[in-house]
DNA sequence: TATTGTTATACTCTATAACTATA
DNA sequence: TATAGTTATAGAGTATAACAATA
C-alpha cells in the first residue's frame, strides 16, 4: 500500500525524510516483535515481560505504574499473574506499610536475564552493524534525541 | 562489606549496545505518541488513522487488513466509523461482487495529508539533524535493516 | 471448494472510580 | 486529608468462528 505518491491530492513530503521515519518505525517494530516473542517463550504476555525488564531494583508498585506508564489499578493484576508464575514477590515495607516492594524471585532475575538477552544482545538488525557504525549510529540518534535550546 | 554479591544474578551486557537500542525505541516512541496525538486531534482513534495512512490508493478491504497486520473481521469496524465520520467510501468492485474498495472521500484525504505532515514532517527529534546527518542515520539504518548475506 | 466481507462472541489490555488501610 | 494498593467495572482493541454471497 505505498504506491506512488498522489501529486493530484497528496502533500509534497520530502521522501528523504519519509524513509528516515520508516526506517526507525521499522527498526523499533522488529526489535518490539523480537520481545514480544521472548515473552510467549517464557509464558508471559508483552505487559507482563515489561514489568520483569522494569524490576531491575525493588520497587514499589506506583514506581512500576509509572515507569510503564500505566494505572496502579493494573499494575495490581499484572503482578498477580507473575507471582502465580514464581516470578516476583511482594515484600512489606517496614517503614510504610502502605507500600509493597516487588522483588524478583531468583527465577524472575533468571527470566528478566533473557529478556534483557533478547532485547539487545539479540537486537534485530543492529548486530549488523561495526562497533564504529554502531557508535556512529548512537552519535546521531543522541543528537536528534537531544532537547531543542 | 563482606556479604553476598547483591546483583550477581545479571547477566552482563555491553552498556554502548543497551544504549543503541534504548535510543531506537525512545524515537520511535516519540514519533508513535505524535501519530496518536494527531490522531486525536483529527476525532480519530490510533488504528483508525494507521487505516488512513494505509489508503494512499483504493483498496480492498483485504489489503487494508494485511497492511495492518490484523484479522478482516476487525477492519469492518474500523471502516464502519472512518464511512460515519465520512473519511472513507466502500465502493464495489465490478470484476468481482464479494469486493469492496476502500476509497478516500476528499476530507478522507485532507485528513490523511495532515497526518502525514505531522508523521513525517513533524517528526521529533529526526529534525535536529543537518540534511547530512540524516542521510548517515538512513545509510546505517539501511545497512542494519539488510538482510544478513 | 475457496474467498470477501460481516456478524457474534470472547479475550486482552487499560482506565476510572470506589474502597481499605495506612500515613 | 492524602497516599498505596485493591477491587469492581467498563471500554477499547483485536481474534476466532460461523455465516452469506460470490467466485
Amino acid at each position: 500500500m505505498s504506491g506512488p505518491e498522489q501529486v493530484a491530492t497528496g502533500v509534497q513530503l520530502d521522501p528523504d525524510r519519509i524513509e528516515t521515519v520508516e526506517l526507525i518505525l521499522d527498526l523499533s517494530q522488529a526489535m518490539t516483535a523480537n520481545l514480544c516473542a521472548a515473552a510467549r517463550e517464557h509464558g508471559l504476555t508483552p505487559p507482563q515481560a515489561r514489568a520483569v525488564l522494569g524490576l531491575g531494583a525493588p520497587a514499589p508498585m506506583r514506581d512500576l505504574a509509572n515507569h510503564l506508564s500505566c494505572d496502579k489499578s493494573h499494575v495490581t493484576g499484572l503482578v498477580d499473574g507473575l507471582e502465580r508464575l514464581g516470578l516476583v514477590d511482594r515484600q512489606p515495607d517496614p517503614r510504610d506499610r502502605r507500600v509493597r516492594h516487588l522483588v524478583l524471585t531468583p527465577a524472575g532475575q533468571r527470566v528478566r536475564d533473557q529478556l534483557r538477552v533478547r532485547l539487545y544482545v539479540d537486537a534485530p538488525a543492529v548486530g549488523n552493524l561495526t562497533p564504529t557504525e554502531e557508535e556512529q549510529l548512537r552519535a546521531l540518534l543522541r543528537r536528534a534525541l537531544q532537547p531543542t535550546d
